[in-house]
DNA sequence: CTGAAAGCGCTTACAG
DNA sequence: CTGAAAGCGCTTACAG
């Protein structure tokens, strides 16, 4: 009963780990191939010594299933696409690296997708195909999507997460800080050393790229100074690229201007430390010509003795990988949890280090 | 002749994008699926105008081919595996960054693994399953693999390209940079402004996630000193881990053992930068108390005013992933371009900020 | 240049 | 708790 030689067309002989397949191990462990699959994938319908025989065997012939093959059958792929507009920025380096490890612990793949803040990169995402049936679950960092991408989204229907997300996706959890919050306690901490004339840099966001926290924080600067009694002045408030170079660019907008600041608060750590390089170049001293803030709380803040709004990156990465993942696993969210659920906002805290100073009097 | 409703198990009657299947085009363009598995993959075996039919059926009715039935069938994956130490250190998310615009306009995706110095993480990766036939090439960023993990991945029997790695891989090309000429430049540096109590920071090579380019930037070091005829002292050479944090540390020892330095030579700018930072709160002036350089050319080195050995992080990159496709799309790599080549090293230079000054005299 | 058919290696109703 | 068999949706020799 010796069955008929396979007909091996793609490999061609190559002997070594992986020629293993699900027969093999079934052959020696005595039981079909449906029970090894069963048994490999911890199914509860398996007798417990069926489930050591099998194991065994796929032990000894060092088995490892196919995925494409699972996946065609399973209609699973266990992977998780994660979009970040630059991996490059510290923020989104923390976020993948917690969200990475959370999803190889719980076996996922992590297909990473860049945006570099290029158009192309969009469009090839968003282009049906560079998602369909690769990934299980979507996680956009950060991400605001335009009408025609979210629909394409839409049409792909899988769930997913964002985090401080520009655009909410219907059905999708999100995670965030509460950036107008942020704004408000970092403009309050300029105001309450007697700032008055307090700039404020931000990202672009007309930007394609660039997410609603932008107008977030510039609403919680605004909010900040209006509550002191102060008007908001256009001359004191630059856009800019969201990164060192949009720091410094602004900033010097802001020199160029005449009658500065005595203090600025930028939108993230990195456009703060373009600034720093900016006052540095114009020879104005930090803190005692000018005060400068951030949000982060960025690995080399401290370093540079940036003021700052730290807001917990791994955090959200982890909470979020989290939140997509349970609802996969069949683990129901947390009670009370909808669909619809509101944001998860997570807390924000003031580090006042030496960029920031009382005012100087007049 | 309407054939039998198929039956449909899997998908519960969801209709929109992506039930499209490869039969569906095949009837709307009058051929067999075969032939619209070659057209849609631009096999030179297909006549333009039947071509031109199947790539209309396509287009009309959405249809994207199923990656899983693709890999099952034709055994690519159309996915390589890209490993890093810490996504979050500067060299790795610029990397990271150009391997990934690389790879997807090439067509593949990109699955990321971060070591992030968990042996775990180490274990989970080289377990079989984790890359078995999940990808088609690997790519190994400055991660040297110990003997067991190097015959792991060889039972793989996949290519692959390493960069700036500790461990060279036998028949897997190899980009990088010459790290002990880089050592070597940035101490002659600090030794032509007069400098002779020299200190290095590094890495620690007895931390199992390494990479020698620790050993190769101390090999520079001490080369320069013996040229300029001084004796390496170990008094003056720290190791720690290889970041901010490990800088600040290291320096911390440093002074700690009494005469310190005139100069500090950081094996990479994150520990130049923990450097700085400990030697402000030692109340150390930088330079005209000590002198500090680093490698990498980090993108807050400017900001800094830190001076460093620049590393073409990005074109490392991109060149290694251009090396690691070019022979799976059957592009012969460069003529006279042996698997046993010589490591592709690519320049470096010397960057002068203002970290170092002249040593004062005595 | 094109098609019929086998095969890729799993998972899943279905039946027992 | 377990097995026989269909099916997942493609690609590839093979034959023409």
């Amino acid at each position: 009963m010796v069955p008929p030689p396979t007909r091996r067309r793609h490999h061609t002989g190559v002997i070594g780990v992986g020629v293993t397949k699900i027969d093999d191990v079934a052959r020696l462990a005595g039981v079909s191939t449906a029970t090894v699959s069963r048994a490999l994938r911890g199914l509860p319908t398996v007798s417990a010594a069926t489930r050591r025989r099998v194991l065994a065997a796929a032990e000894q012939l060092q088995y490892a299933v196919s995925p494409s093959a699972s996946r065609l059958a399973g209609g699973r792929t266990g992977s998780v696409a994660v979009v970040v507009p630059r991996i490059t920025r510290w923020f989104f380096g923390v976020v993948v690296e917690a969200v990475e490890d959370f999803l190889h612990e719980a076996g996922y793949d992590l297909l990473l997708h860049n945006l570099g803040g290029r158009e192309r990169n969009r469009q090839r995402l968003l282009r049906t195909a560079a998602l369909h049936k690769r990934v299980d679950a979507i996680m956009l960092v950060a991400t605001p999507l335009r009408a025609a991408e979210m629909s394409a989204l839409a049409a792909l229907d899988l769930p997913g997460v964002t985090i401080s997300s520009g655009t909410e996706v219907p059905g999708w959890p999100c995670v965030r800080i509460d950036d107008v919050a942020a704004a408000r306690t970092a403009t309050r901490h300029l105001l309450e050393l007697g700032h008055r004339r307090i700039a404020h840099i931000s990202g672009d966001p007309d930007d394609e790229l660039a997410f609603s926290a932008h107008l977030d924080r510039r609403r919680g600067y605004q909010e900040a100074l209006r509550a002191a009694g102060l008007r908001p002045d256009p001359a004191l408030d630059v856009e800019s690229s969201f990164d060192i170079d949009g720091g410094t660019r602004a900033t010097e907008e802001l020199l160029r201007r005449g009658d500065p600041p005595t203090a600025i608060f930028a939108s993230c750590d990195e456009m703060a430390m373009g600034a720093l390089t900016a006052l540095r170049e114009a020879g104005l001293r930090v803190p005692q010509d000018v005060s400068v803030i951030g949000i982060d709380d960025h690995a080399l803040s401290g370093v540079l003795g940036l003021s700052t709004i730290a807001q917990p990156a791994a955090e959200q990465g982890r909470l979020a990988a989290k939140m997509l993942l349970d609802p996969l696993a069949g683990r129901s969210p947390e009670a009370g949890m909808s669909t619809t659920a509101a944001p998860v906002i997570l807390p924000t805290r003031l580090v006042v280090r030496e960029s920031t100073a009382p005012a100087r009097a007049h």
